[in-house]
Parts: C-alpha cells; structure tokens; sequence
DNA sequence: TTTAGAACATGATATTTGTCATCCTTTAGT
DNA sequence: ACTAAAGGATGACAAATATCATGTTCTAAA
C-alpha cells in the first residue's frame, strides 16, 4: 500500500489540503486499483459509498439523454477527484464514468471523507473551490452549446484537447478519441464530425492519419473558437 | 435592520446551517436593499465582496456569448444565494446577474461569509451541497441544449417555469419572459421561439394571450421533454 | 491469416434552424 | 391622445445539421 503523501492526486486536489497525519489515514484507508481502457467506472445513478482519486489515464463523464445518445460532459484526468459531487449531495450519481485509456486509481471510502469535511476546513473550502470550478466549466460549456455553431464547437474541443492532454513527439493529439466520442463532446450526428474533420483537413488546418489528429493551423483554429 | 432568524433565505439556502449567535452577526452586517427589474445586480467579470441573498423576486443569470447573444445560464429566485461561486473560488464572476423582477436583496459581506466556513463546518458542508445541485443542473442543461431539439428545449423550458415559479389565479404562468428571454434559455433564434410558441398554440397545447402563458396540455409537453 | 464487426468516410437527401424583410401590436413617454 | 420605440408575428429563403445508404478501412478474435 503506497503513500499518498507523493500522489499526483494530492498535488492537484482537494487533497492538497490534508496535513501529514491525515495522510498517513488516508493511505490507510485508500484501496488502490487498475482499470482497462473502454472499462466503467461507475454507471450514472450508481450510489458511491466514496470518491475516486485519478492517479493516471483518463475518463469520460456523461450522461445518457432520452434520445439514447450519451453526451460526453466532462474529461477527468489524473491528478483529479471523481464521484465528490455525488458524496457531498448523498445522491446516486447524476453521470457515469467509463475509462478512455488505461488506469491507475484509488477508492476513498466516504467515512473518510467525511471526518475530513469535520475536523479539516482547509479541505472543504478547497473541496468546495473544486466543485466552483467544475461548475464555472460547466457553465461555460453550456454557453458554448447554446450559442455556437458545431463547426466551432469541433474547434475549440481540438484546441481543449491539445492544451490539456498535450501532443506526442509527432504533434499528434495525445488523447486518443473515436469520432464517435468527439461527437459525444461537441453534441452532434457522428457523420457531421466526421466531415468537418474532412473539411478542417482539407483546408489544412488539421492532420488526420488514422486515429492521430495532428493540429496544423492553430491560428485559424483559434480564430473559429474565439 | 430586519433580523434574519425569519427570512425566507434562511429556510432554503445554507444560511439554514447558522445558529442564533450567528444569525445576528450576519443581521448586523448585512445591507439590504430592493432592485428595480431590469436592474443589473452584477456583470459578467465583476469582482465580488460578498454574496446576495434574494429575499424576494427574480432574476437571470448570464453569460454573454462570442457571437454576441446573452445566455441564460439559470434563473434564481427568493430564498436563493447569489454570488457564492465568484466568493469561493475569489475570481471575478463568470455570469451576471439581471433583476426580472422587482426584487428584495440583501448583502453580506465576503468577510463575514469566510469567518462562518472557518467556524462551522456545517454551514460549509451545507454551501457545498448547494454548489453540488447547481452543478448537476448546469451538467443536465448541458446535455439538453447538446442532444435535444428547440422544440423540445422549449417544451422542458415551459414546463420548468411551471414548476418553478408556479401560475396565476387565470393559470398563466406567474413568471414573465419575453420571447428574446426564453429564446435564450432555450439557446435559439428569437424568431424560432415565436414560430414555435405559434405552433404550440395551435396545436392547442399553450394559449397565448399578449406575454401571458397558459400551458393547456401538459401530458403532450411532457412527452415532448420526455 | 482470415474474417466479422466496428470505425471511418462520403454522397444524396430531408429536416431543422437561422436570417432577413416586413408588418402588426403593445408600451412608455411627451 | 399621439408618437416613437420596442416587442411580437410571419413569410420567404438560406444555411446548418441530421439521416439514410453505401462503401471503405481498420482491428481484434478465431
């Protein structure tokens, strides 16, 4: 059972706010496992009896709408917590988790948590932080959705995707997406992604060779994304 | 200087987690004051140094788009905190706030609001939760304006100001909005909302009488926002 | 290695939604 | 009461997007 004191997760979380004893509880209590690529997480409506720390890889959030599609609502990467909203509010959870990649995760339970919300404020204010954020994200996503255009929207998840995960030594996007997923991010018909990709690629903009999705012309990305 | 043991705000926000003693610290420090509708309460980016209780009335919170177009990000009303987000997170606000009515609003002070987080715990846990339902909402609106279609935007927007803000004795819905509002709750062209509230009407699903509402066949709507 | 299924791509077409123009109605101010 | 301005309504049309059909290219399992 390693420490949590190292844990990229406390670098960037809440978790930051816990001092050297509650740590060392922490990492008593922690279970430690791996997830496989394309495995879920957690289903929305689940009850989690705790929160999720991201050590390494990446997941999808979403929600399944009426019309049978899911919608991709946010990415969660490591160094971030999972299932925190749904602790707090004591409710099933409102979206489900499906790994994108390989992962590396650890299980809080929530007693845990609990005592640190009570004897700790520095971790709920910074929890609390956490949950402001998120929903300053959110807002802006929806704000997005609501005003513009899916070509836009096609643009500005390139250059969201570019500047969180990164790119490989041959520029290509790190985070490896289906155009499927891509839709699911954007809100749109998979074949209206898929165009549009065509299209950026034609005009230069983008590379695409397979899977790989290489940003050549993030000027006019930009420009399209405002 | 009203107390605030009895306010409408206290029962419903996280005000409900504070004890006598410091309920009249919050009476003391408070200021209230009445907004005229249409008045602006705050803009997009302002800095905050405290929150707002809405004691009485309305209002909308949004976000101006890259296009030009306002969003409606969410509608507050009496009993609900306002600002908490910008105060905790101590960023500039991400939306604004416009009075859609006239309302009944109080201060509070950012100093006094942290000196509460500091000394009990459960007032941040009850700020947390309250954070954690406005996320949820954000993220369920999200998926709406991604996968549903204007009309079904506007047959779930209808039925939530139903909801929300109930009906008037001639069933009207209580709550006034101009086209260009719920256009911008739903996300769309101000001429599609009056094309399809036409429709509405003559599918005898709504009646329409000057800004006046009345929702006829609410099992059809529900069917539409399924 | 073969092969079935998934993912990707693209054309044709239908539907939805936005834009522009115009007119009507209500409202607020003189 | 009159008038200007804002809000509401509607038609004609354009643009964006979805849907359906079909073919191609990957990919993983037998």
């Amino acid at each position: 059972m390693s420490k949590c004191e190292q844990c990229i997760v406390r670098e960037f979380s809440a978790l930051k706010a816990l001092n050297k004893d509650e740590l060392l509880k922490l990492a008593d209590c922690k279970t430690s496992f791996t997830v496989k690529k394309g495995d879920i997480i957690f289903e929305e409506g689940d009850s989690l009896d705790g929160i999720f720390c991201v050590k390494d890889g990446v997941c999808k959030l979403t929600k399944l709408s009426s019309n049978g599609k899911d919608q991709i609502v946010k990415l969660v990467t490591k160094g971030e917590l999972l299932g925190q909203r749904s602790l707090i509010s004591e409710e099933p959870t409102n979206l489900g988790a499906t790994a994108l990649e390989d992962m590396q995760v650890c299980f809080v339970p929530k007693s845990q948590v609990m005592e640190f919300f009570n004897v700790n404020n520095k971790f709920s204010l910074s929890m609390m932080k956490n949950v402001c954020h998120d929903l300053k994200e959110a807002d802006n996503v929806l704000v997005n959705l609501a005003q513009k255009s899916v070509k836009e929207r096609l643009a500005i998840t390139l250059l969201y995707l570019h500047d969180t995960f990164g790119v490989n030594a041959d520029e290509s996007l790190k985070i490896q997406l289906s155009r499927d997923e891509i839709s699911s991010i954007i809100g749109t018909a998979t074949e209206s992604c898929i165009r549009l990709l065509s299209d950026f690629n034609k005009s230069g903009w983008i590379e695409l060779s397979g899977k790989k999705i290489i940003l050549k012309n993030k000027k006019e990305l930009r420009k399209l994304a405002e």
